[in-house]
DNA sequence: GATGCGTGGGA
DNA sequence: TTCCCAAGCAT
């Protein structure tokens, strides 16, 4: 029955998967693995052109590496979570250093890079190189909470008894076409907030739609404001070095937030993590950045 | 295990 | 408008 699932999904996907770019023929496990980091909490649509640009950019990870990080962090442009910038940049680096200018094919090499953490060496090993992993992603994790275990949503942090259900449907043939084809699903049809059921290939042995689709009764799964944070700070005075064509005087970062407490909590924040540098001026710019 | 870490679009 | 959340990771 497990099998019966898999193959519909998979059937599914056959018909419904999207044409991405970093799935084409062709495209390496660079540009895979630029993907899935540009991807961690960031929709497909806003990643899409930046995709685009920093693999027309930097092909390979020695182009990458030959730059300072700074230029990584200036053309991640508005992703968010800048420090993913300086990680690829890092593996960049590590890999031009350690593996030979190759991106690692095995799941143990991939988890020791910055940045890369279960989901994404998982996911690397398998798209760009066929590996058999459980690629356990929030998609996933809400598909097998909804058809499996009858949940609307998975529990917060990852558990084992998920961990061991993804891997007990690993099929033995072609484990990354399943695990796509469920991320895909996931992400296309049994969506966070409004599913659409009657476009699922497994709504009719699905067990959270079988049983009425019961809400979520669990404990609070959000809550947290960005309006005022040292979140939305880092943010505004990281835009404002990124699109700077020289070293960035100090009134212009402060020109851009008022409380001066916080503003400078945020800076010295955003220099001990290495997305700014201050000189010996008083002016500050990205990290090794020369224009 | 709980927190901090950006950003923008859709419901 | 406000709220939710989108292929997570590190501490």
């Amino acid at each position: 029955m497990a099998g019966a699932l898999r193959e519909a999904i998979v059937d599914w996907y056959g018909v419904a998967a999207r044409d991405l770019p970093w799935r084409r023929a062709g495209v390496g496990a660079w540009g895979v693995l630029v993907s899935e980091i540009m991807l961690q909490q960031t929709p497909v649509a806003r990643v899409l052109p930046v995709w685009e640009d920093w693999m027309e950019r930097w092909p390979t990870p020695a182009a990458l590496a030959d730059e300072p990080p700074g230029e990584a962090v200036r053309h991640w442009g508005r992703l968010g979570y800048p420090r993913r910038a300086l990680n690829l940049h890092a593996c960049a680096r590590a890999i031009t250093d350690d593996h030979d200018g190759k991106v690692p094919s095995t799941y143990d090499e991939l988890r020791r890079l910055p940045g890369i953490g279960d989901y994404t060496a998982a996911a690397v090993a398998s798209f760009a190189y066929g590996g058999s992993h459980a690629v356990l992603d929030t998609n996933v994790r809400r598909v097998l909470a909804r058809a499996v275990r009858g949940e609307e949503f998975p529990p917060k942090a990852t558990t084992a008894a998920e961990r061991t259900l993804a891997e007990s449907l690993i099929p033995e043939v072609d484990a990354p076409r399943w695990a796509v084809a469920v991320m895909e699903l996931g992400a296309l049809v049994c969506t966070a907030r409004a599913p659409r059921c009657a476009d699922c290939p497994v709504a009719g042995e699905c067990a959270w739609r079988l049983a009425g689709r019961p809400a979520y009764d669990g404990p609070a799964r959000r809550g947290q404001t960005y309006a005022g944070t040292d979140r939305q700070c880092r943010g505004r005075l990281l835009a404002v070095l990124r699109e700077a064509h020289g070293p960035v005087p100090k009134p212009a970062l402060d020109a851009v937030w008022s409380d001066a407490v916080q503003r400078e909590r945020a800076l010295d924040g955003l220099v001990a993590d290495g997305l700014a540098e201050p000189l010996a001026d008083g002016t500050y710019r990205l990290p090794g950045t020369v224009i």
